[in-house]
DNA sequence: TACTAAAACAGTAATTATTACTGATTAAAA
DNA sequence: TTTTAATCAGTAATAATTACTGTTTTAGTA
């Protein structure tokens, strides 16, 4: 994997782990998958790289509306559901950003892209008949 | 004000604050505005009721891309400019939800609302010309 | 390949944001 | 009123993230 940027192992790693993922982990949770099979990583490293590589556009950091930061590996513009009931993520694939930006009529500001979350009782979280009355 | 909730002093005088607002505030901000005349009132006093309050959905709460949760008094569905130089954040009026929701079609969740931000460079710092190479 | 400088590392300390706890006060209900 | 429940201020604790330090690794160059 290309890094174009400056090398170590623990990047690659890191960048690795996001880029398998699906699931738009957080910080912790992509050390806890890599810890096992590097003792020495430290969760400091996980942060810092992290960082760097959302800087650099390698990854996307998530705004979500509770809890710890989450990456997503997929850089092309793409959007999320969010489950108010689990805080579960996932890919919207049924909206491109075209859709997006075609209700736009020449705003002030100068756009760069857009966030969206769609919040959402998921298809798990409804079967379940959680109560989400005090949600929304 | 109708609170629909248990009154407190402190209470009233947070919700008042955060619909007077226009510009979306942390609530530390909240806490710094309100302790001058308020010298009693505590920091954790406004955590619980900003909590309380958009629990009952008297105010909202935003996921913004960086930085502390930050509350709105407009309880209407609406939008956010999210500037990615100076983290303003400002009311995109010129969207509305029926916008929004007529890009979907039938997905598998049950959708109970957007949260969507569009990220951008304000009028603001576009005049002072800031550097955004790195951020897209 | 060895030498040097810059970058990154692990481990830990510090900071920031938020929530929980406790005994005193205030509001609501009987 | 009296009693009960909710809220408060103040403080302690937790969670998430960043900064610091001395050591190791990478990158550039001779």
């Amino acid at each position: 994997m290309q890094l174009d940027m400056n090398y170590s192992k623990q990047r690659e790693l890191i960048l690795y782990e996001i880029k398998k993922s699906k699931c738009h982990p957080t910080a912790f949770e992509i050390y806890n998958e890599l810890k096992p099979g590097n003792p020495a990583l430290s969760l400091g490293t996980v942060y810092r790289n992290l960082k760097l590589l959302s800087t650099e556009n390698k990854i996307i950091k998530l705004a979500t509306p509770s809890g710890p930061d989450r990456f997503d590996g997929n850089t092309d513009e793409h959007y999320h559901y969010y489950c108010i009931s689990c805080s579960k993520v996932c890919d919207a694939d049924d909206i491109k950003a075209s859709d997006i930006s075609k209700i736009f009529n020449n705003p002030k500001q100068k756009i760069v892209g857009y966030e969206l979350n769609i919040l959402c009782i998921c298809e798990e979280c409804n079967k379940n008949n959680i109560d989400v009355s005090n949600y929304k």
